[in-house]
DNA sequence: CGCTTTTGACCAGCGC
DNA sequence: GCGCTGGTCAAAAGCG
C-alpha cells in the first residue's frame, strides 16, 4: 500500500474560496459573517497540521523503533542461519513482503521514492536483504512515448517484456549492464493510473559508482554541485502528495545537466534524497500560485480576526 | 561483427 | 496436482 493513499495530506486551501476578496462587500454583517467563518475555517486547518505533525512524529519515532529492533535481530540471524533457508524457499513470498514493506517505510521517508525496508532483515541473509533494497520512481512521459526507458543515467539492458495480469501495458525488465557484476534491476510500467506516468521499480544496489560521477571525475572537472531546479514537479491530489520526477529532461543541453547531476548524486543517500525532496515540495508549493492565493487568504483572515478581536477590545 | 532488443518458451511460487 | 502468474532465459532479428 502506498503511502499517499495511507495518509491523505492534501490541504483543500481553495475548498471555500474567499468571496470577500474579489466581491466588493454587501454589508458589514455579510462581512463579519464570512470573516467568522473563514478563521473557524482557519482554526480547522491549524488543528489539521497540528494532527498530523503528530502523526509524522508518531510514525518517525515507530520507524526508528522498528530499525534499531531489526538490527538486533539481524545479529542474532547471523549466529542462527537454520531459520534463513525457510525464508530463501519462500523467495516469492519474501520478495513480495519486502515490495510491500518497502512501500510500508515509504509511508515515513515521503512520497514517490520508496527504499528498502530492514523488516525483512529479520527473516533473510544480510545478502539477501541487500538485494532485495528495492525503490521505486515515478516519471512522466508523453503518452505516445512507448519505449518505456528512464533515463536515469545508468546503462541497461533489456531482457524481457511482460504483460501483466492487473495492467494491460506491458512491463520491461532491465538489468545494469554497466558493469557485469552489477546485480541492480529494473522494471519499468507505465502506470495503470496515469498513462503519462512511468514507474520505474529499482530491485538492489549498484556495485559501481554512478557512470556520470566516473565521467566527471575522470574529466577532471570538479563541479559545483547546487541544488537547482530540477525538472520535478509535485502534486497534491486527493488521494495525497506525489512527487513525479521527470529525469527524461536530463538530456536536454543547458543547465539542466548540472542540476541532474545533483539529483543522481543524491541517489546514493536517501536522507539527502528525502531532504531534497522536501526542498523541492516547497520549492513547488511556493511557486503555485493557487496556494500561494490560498495562504494569502488564510493568513489575511488570520489577521483580521485579531484586528477584530482587538476591535472589540 | 558485436551489442542490444524482441519475443516465445520455460521455470518457480502460489492459491485452489 | 493443476492452472495462473510473474520473472527469466535464450535464440533470432535489428542496428550501428
Amino acid at each position: 500500500m502506498e503511502f499517499t493513499s495511507l495518509l491523505n495530506t492534501s490541504l483543500d486551501l481553495n475548498h471555500k474560496p474567499l468571496r470577500f476578496l474579489d466581491e466588493a462587500p454587501q454589508s458589514r454583517g455579510a462581512l463579519i459573517e464570512e470573516l467568522n467563518r473563514v478563521s473557524a475555517e482557519n482554526k480547522k486547518l491549524t488543528e489539521l497540521l497540528t494532527v498530523m505533525c503528530e502523526n509524522y512524529t508518531e510514525l518517525r519515532n515507530q520507524l526508528m523503533e522498528q530499525t534499531s529492533k531489526n538490527i538486533g535481530i539481524d545479529n542474532n540471524n547471523n549466529n542462527n542461519n537454520n531459520n534463513n533457508n525457510t525464508a530463501a524457499s519462500r523467495k516469492r513470498k519474501a520478495d513480495q513482503s519486502s515490495i510491500n514493506d518497502a512501500n510500508n517505510n515509504n509511508n515515513n521517508i515521503g512520497p514517490s521514492e520508496s527504499s528498502s525496508s530492514d523488516e525483512d532483515s529479520s527473516k533473510k541473509p544480510r545478502e539477501e536483504h541487500i538485494k532485495a533494497k528495492i525503490s521505486r520512481v515515478y516519471v512522466r512521459t508523453e503518452v505516445s512515448d512507448s519505449s518505456l526507458i528512464v533515463k536515469d543515467g545508468y546503462q541497461w539492458r533489456k531482457y524481457g517484456q511482460k504483460v501483466t495480469r492487473d495492467n494491460p501495458c506491458p512491463r520491461a525488465y532491465f538489468k545494469c549492464s554497466f558493469a557485469p557484476s552489477c546485480p541492480v534491476k529494473k522494471k519499468v510500467q507505465r502506470s495503470i493510473e496515469d498513462q503519462s506516468i512511468v514507474v520505474a521499480t529499482y530491485e538492489g544496489e549498484h556495485n559501481h559508482p554512478h557512470p556520470n560521477k566516473i565521467e566527471s571525475t575522470t574529466s577532471g572537472s570538479n563541479r559545483n554541485l547546487t541544488l537547482g531546479t530540477v525538472p520535478c514537479s509535485t502534486s497534491l491530489s486527493s488521494s495525497g502528495p506525489t512527487i513525479t520526477l521527470d529525469l527524461t529532461k536530463q538530456l536536454k543541453p543547458s543547465s539542466t545537466q548540472e542540476e541532474t547531476r545533483s539529483l543522481r548524486g543524491k541517489s546514493d543517500a536517501p536522507e539527502q534524497l528525502q531532504q531534497y525532496f522536501v526542498e523541492q515540495m516547497a520549492s513547488n508549493l511556493t511557486k503555485d500560485p493557487n496556494f500561494k492565493a490560498a495562504l494569502a487568504a488564510a493568513i489575511s483572515g488570520k489577521f483580521l480576526q485579531q484586528n477584530n478581536q482587538t476591535e472589540k477590545w
